[in-house]
DNA sequence: AGTGAAAGGCGCCGACA
DNA sequence: TGTCGGCGCCTTTCACT
């Protein structure tokens, strides 16, 4: 799955990641290249799917969204049907932001942003009446002391 | 903190979340407004720091970056240079795509991305030289169930 | 606060080397 | 594969309602 990119495709991702409103002739200045092959290779990362969906980072506090929880999940039912319904009902909720099925004892972890603590317990009790889940913590994030979409190439 | 945002800004960053290359008119269309109104909120929510920076996904896996880690932490240490310490190497890790500080037993979680398995030791061995650190759990991602930026508007 | 129009810049696509 | 040049759209601004 791992696409082939050579060094200048890195430095232009790199770039993009950073920041995707630049024009193409700057994003061709600073990785030492012109307007046309940057563009050609943007156009085929896109095509190959290394490039995803181009989209603006919104502040959560500034929108009112004031808690975020990442949510441990032990199950004891591990058929199929459960995990249909379990990740329907995760991709139905916009509050998910993300969900990872895991190795080890814990099953499941969620990370879920929401207005306050009240609509957290909104989502908790909409969950456990949808499919049944044999454990749950949740750990209350304090404070974001990093986040980025950026890998690290 | 919470900004005044209307129906309007909504539908906008709505928009601006799902696919930030859209033109202007397109969104306009979309939200039913025109071309400048729309324009003239862009900016002001960008100046008052609701809408953050603009940025295109890249695909993990296309990359190479095929494993990704939830760590659990928990120290022993609370005084402020030590958490100091912590901060600055967390920020200056880009394995680390996020960081939070939790309320309840368990201190800190991030979140890792790195190619596989021995570059998360590598990381590891790297934090724990760094700062002290009384006990840590790894949860390994076996599969991405959701992920999105998109906040819930 | 929204409409309309005008201008400059930029994405995108050609031909050429 | 990289450079150059042009067409047309799209962002950005301004004057008016």
């Amino acid at each position: 799955m791992a696409a082939r990119i050579d060094e200048l495709d890195r430095k232009i991702l790199s770039e993009l990641q950073a920041d995707a409103s630049q024009s193409l002739d700057e994003i061709a200045r600073k990785v030492g290249s012109s307007k046309t092959p940057v563009w050609n290779r943007i156009r085929k990362l896109r095509e190959a799917g290394v490039i995803g969906k181009q989209t603006v980072l919104l502040e959560p506090e500034a929108l009112g969204f004031d808690a975020c929880f990442f949510v441990l999940i032990r199950t004891s039912e591990h058929e199929a049907g459960w995990q249909e319904r379990f990740l329907a009902t995760l991709r139905a909720r916009p509050e998910v932001m993300e969900a990872h099925r895991l190795a080890g004892d814990i099953d499941y972890i969620l990370k879920v942003r929401v207005e306050n603590a009240r609509a957290y317990d909104r989502f908790y009790q909409a969950l456990i009446a949808e499919v049944k889940i044999h454990n749950v913590t949740a750990l209350l994030s304090m404070e974001e002391l990093k986040f980025t979409t950026g890998l690290p190439l």
